[in-house]
DNA sequence: GTCTATAAAGCGATAGAC
DNA sequence: GTCTATCGCTTTATAGAC
């Protein structure tokens, strides 16, 4: 809910009289659960970001048979982005101020991705090197799809740009 | 110089009071050349930077030889972008509360962008479809490319990704 | 715990001297 | 044209009643 606003709006967007409106929830009782305010409400919402992908994508990947869970991790993520209605709030937060307050779980969220991408493809027998390039494609390609999806208004960029990476890694794991 | 302020800190974390610090020019100077305000600056930034691709990207990609074009793109993102060290304001525009301010500027940016390299592909010989599905994924790929390297602060990234998308277009190219 | 009222600071923007 | 001083408003955050 709250999560929804910044990923609308993005941090500096999300004011916190807007978030009081929409939650109908008042300052007094936001500041009661988030005493360090608004920055303890975003690390909070990026720290629960984490876990969803840490329990549907990162850990499936790194412990789950290899093609299945790779074949799992496309789902989680069409879900978990609306097909491209929604946008990733860690990428956005990499790009404007908040990214060197946030600096570390950015940076854990992306480097775990590709590595537990990678480890998978390795797996399943796909050679280190291609494995490699595969997984960073995929994560910047998903990136990028939501990105240029919300630009345009059009979520189909999104879709077709995750068939096309799926479709490729597909291909490297059963060419393997 | 300001539209590096806005790059680094995006609309709302670029002040006024930043700019006028950094640029080492008051307030009422600014609001002098600029008496639209904030808005106008970086109405005039995205306005410039549309300038700069349509001399650049688009209108070669449009009216040169097709390959020569395309080569030529590669360098001039690779240049514009400081092979992964600058983001695109676009693509961070439209990820915030600005997107609605800005939103035909931002959607025309990508959309001329996609239509010109479509085009180009499709005069070198490539089919119809290979070609939209190619531009389209050059676009998205650049823009993940940008961001990606961002959070993990890893410039590499983009210079492989640019290479990537690079080599997949070359060959579509040397192929048809 | 939840609220209203308000403080303190920063914001975009303006006035007016020079 | 450029500046300083300041306006009016919104921001995050707090105080204190209930």
């Amino acid at each position: 809910m709250v999560a929804e606003i910044f990923r609308e709006l993005g941090y500096e967007g999300a004011t916190m009289s807007l978030i009081t409106a929409r939650t109908r929830v008042s300052k007094g009782s936001l500041y009661h659960f988030f005493p360090g305010g608004k920055e303890e409400m975003a690390g909070e919402i990026l720290a629960h970001i984490d876990e969803w992908f840490a329990i549907n994508v990162y850990e499936p990947l790194e412990r789950e048979a290899a093609a299945a869970a790779v074949a799992r991790m496309w789902g989680a993520v069409d879900e978990y982005f609306r097909s491209g209605r929604r946008i990733c709030l860690v990428g956005a937060f990499a790009l404007d101020e908040t990214r060197d307050r946030f600096g570390s779980v950015i940076r854990g969220y992306f480097r775990r991705w590709i590595d537990a991408l990678e480890g998978a493809l390795v797996r399943s027998g796909v050679d280190a090197a291609t494995a490699r390039r595969l997984a960073e494609e995929a994560v910047v390609g998903i990136q990028g799809g939501l990105t240029v999806a919300r630009a345009l208004k059009d979520k189909t960029i999104f879709s077709r740009t995750l068939g096309r990476l799926r479709q490729r890694i597909d291909a490297a794991i059963a060419g393997a």
